[in-house]
RNA sequence: GCCGGCAUAGCUCAGUGGCCAGAGCGGCUGUUUUGUAAACAGCGGGUCGUGGGUUCGACUCCCUCUGCCGGCUCCA
């Protein structure tokens, strides 16, 4: 399996390669920067200076690669001594390549550290010493390149080339912006199919087409970029999962707090964020020279609510939730649906605890996540984001080494998937970063557990101990779904906006036959039931064909539809239309009583399948 | 923020210098009274994102701004 991965590998950068070579046909002044094999295929940067490669060109580079492959030069691979490399970028005018090797002689004998793995694509391997620096040359076109490569131009399997973009040199915001052409490549023309079908599927589910559709937010120019409204379907997604995240807090012993949602700077200065921050709203005063913020975080606020009379160590653990929006600055560019927006809601909570009730509440909060994400369908893995050996981090070392010992038992105890990331922790503390999967295979960041030293000590946080002396707390901070908008735009992707009964924003849809007086008095009935039986349930009597309104509720994929006539006022039973992916067995039919209770019963247990 | 692309009706989209700018869906009205994925007809609906410029004439060409999209950078 390595093998074929590597042999993958390298058919992607020897595409790379090609694409270059065919670049450079086509616009010879063409100055190359890095073009790795990654994921799912290859990109090379590349500067053209004036000219530009839009997406019209591709067609005209794909076929110049076509041409390439035909020829079937082989890979040759030759090597030379640095300086000579060097004028040899000189020459060719290869400023970027000239860059990297001279880089690469600063670096000594081995490869440097600091240069970053997409420019190790490029860059000759340094077991040795790196007097010496490996070419490889296709045809006419030859680049500094470490390898691996296929033996020749013609065996590359298939590719399509995907997008242009900009790309800064060497990633760095400061650097000239090159553009980035990126291309799919996989073994066969199937395994690509196969890929680009995925990307359809995925642009078919993409939130923000899903939330239009669905009717489930709006994004308004006049409200401005990253602040969606959320509709009265968006909103019941929203409350009903803050319910369930609620709910389990509550369990385990977490009590609603609130806070305002601007502050005084003081708190952030006192905090030490305010200068570290720039994203943040400032919030002006007419009545006083106060300066004021709209809360970035929470963390520091909550705090205020513990520190406001003496604790006893009795009175730990001290645990505060809230459910709240916090506003970040977020640059332009970085803004993305739901994903990344600048008023954000977290479901956050706080507790304050002795150090030997850490334990205890890790525990507490990864049953809580472990029980939320069961239940949405969605599997967790784990990254331990564990200090390293640099004096960076804030806290007796003793105490974190302590800390981290725990943790990582627990990520045994409770069975996580879990990779220890050494260097990721917080200056102020560990954490365990929870990633879910979605259906589509992707991972994603949303629960977060973090354990802080910092905070307690810059708000001088304290209570009494069983001596009489006063003892710091340390804080749990954690977010079982993080980011409410940003889980729902993973969600409703995961899903593809086919809810679950318990979040459906709509639960059941029915469908009269006719408009006679009859049939619509029956129909609201039911619907008044439904109601006080706490379900969400709509009637639609519009003088339309069964089919056309069958169809609708499909498209809304609302999970049951009743259709009433005469024959269902006769029996008072339905036959429930259901959605194909709750389904488990052929619908009979029901009395309608039974089936309001039965789905009632089915949302509040949050089934994942129907039973009816 | 940066590079590139895009912006036409509520939605999805045609319309590349020449009369009063179009379609499908949705909306409204009427006919029909319908049985499990689209009945029929009619009617509304647009300062062609904003501001400026070129031109006899601009949805169409150029510039500004705003927003969106794909990436880059960033994400306590």
């Amino acid at each position: 399996m390595s093998d074929q991965h590597d042999n993958l590998a390298a058919m992607r950068h020897s595409l790379a390669h090609i694409m270059a070579t065919a670049i450079q046909r086509l616009w010879p002044e063409a100055k190359f920067g890095v073009g790795p094999a990654v994921e799912h295929g290859f990109y090379y940067d590349v500067d053209l200076g004036e000219a530009k490669i839009t997406e019209e060109d591709f067609a005209k580079i794909e076929a110049e690669m076509q041409k390439v492959i035909e020829a079937n030069f082989p890979f040759e691979k030759f090597e030379k001594p640095i300086d000579e490399a060097i004028s040899w970028a000189q020459d060719e005018h290869q400023p970027y390549k000239e860059e990297l090797l001279n880089d690469l002689k600063r670096a000594g004998t081995t490869v440097a550290k600091d240069l970053d793995a997409s420019e190790l694509g490029t860059i000759a391997e340094g077991d040795s010493a790196v007097d010496q620096v490996s070419f490889y040359r296709d045809g006419d076109f030859t680049d500094l390149c470490r390898g691996p490569h296929v033996e020749s131009t013609g065996k590359v399997g298939a590719f399509k080339l995907l997008r242009v973009s900009g790309a800064y040199w060497r990633g760095n915001e400061k650097n000239q912006q090159m553009q980035r052409v990126y291309g799919a490549a996989f073994a066969n023309s199937k395994d690509l199919r196969v890929h680009l079908d995925q990307l359809e599927e995925a642009k078919k589910r993409d939130h923000r087409k899903l939330g239009q559709e669905l009717d489930l937010f709006v994004i308004s120019d006049l409200v401005g970029p990253g602040l969606p409204l959320f509709t009265p379907r968006g909103t019941v997604l929203r409350n009903e999962l803050i319910k369930f995240s609620e709910e389990l807090q509550r369990e385990a012993g977490y009590e609603a707090v609130w806070a305002p949602h601007m502050t005084r700077v003081a708190l952030y200065q006192k905090s030490g964020h305010y200068d570290k921050y720039p994203e943040r709203f400032d919030v002006s005063s007419v009545e006083s020279d106060d300066k004021f913020m709209l809360k970035p975080m929470n963390c520091p606020h909550v705090a205020q609510i513990f520190a406001s009379r003496p604790r006893s160590y009795r009175d730990l653990p001290q645990r505060y939730m809230e459910t709240t929006t916090m506003y970040r600055d977020e640059k332009s560019g970085e803004l993305h649906g739901l994903s990344r927006v600048r008023a954000l809601t977290q479901d956050d909570s706080h507790a304050f605890v002795r150090h030997d009730q850490i334990e205890s509440e890790m525990r507490a909060i990864i049953g809580m996540v472990k029980q939320m994400y069961l239940t949405l369908g969605m599997d967790l893995s784990v990254d331990l984001s564990f200090r390293d050996e640099q004096d960076k981090y804030f806290g007796d070392p003793e105490k974190w080494a302590e800390a981290q010992s725990i943790l990582e038992q627990i990520a045994k105890d409770e069975e996580l998937d879990y990779q220890v990331m050494l260097g990721e922790a917080a200056f102020y503390g560990p954490k365990i970063d929870i990633y879910i999967s979605d259906a589509l295979g992707r991972r994603w960041q949303c629960a977060t557990v973090q354990l802080d030293y910092v905070q307690p000590e810059r708000f001088e946080l304290e209570y009494i101990n069983e001596n009489g002396q006063p003892e710091r707390p340390a804080m749990v901070h954690k977010a079982i779904l993080g980011s409410i908008e940003r889980f729902l735009s993973v969600y409703i992707e995961h899903t593809a906006g086919k809810f679950p009964v318990w979040l459906a924003p709509e639960q059941v849809r029915v469908i009269t036959v006719n408009q006679e007086s009859e049939t619509v008095e029956f129909a609201e009935k039911l619907a008044e039931h439904a109601r006080k039986l706490g379900l969400r349930l709509t009637v639609d009597n519009a003088n339309e064909s069964v089919g056309k309104k069958i169809r609708d509720a499909e498209v809304w994929k609302v999970p049951y539809t009743l259709v009433i006539g005469e024959k269902e006022i006769a029996s008072h039973e339905v036959t429930p239309r259901i959605r194909a992916d709750l389904q488990v067995q052929e619908p009979k039919p029901i009395g309608t009583e039974e089936f309001l209770k039965t789905v009632a019963h089915e949302a509040k247990g949050r089934a994942s399948k129907t039973s009816i």
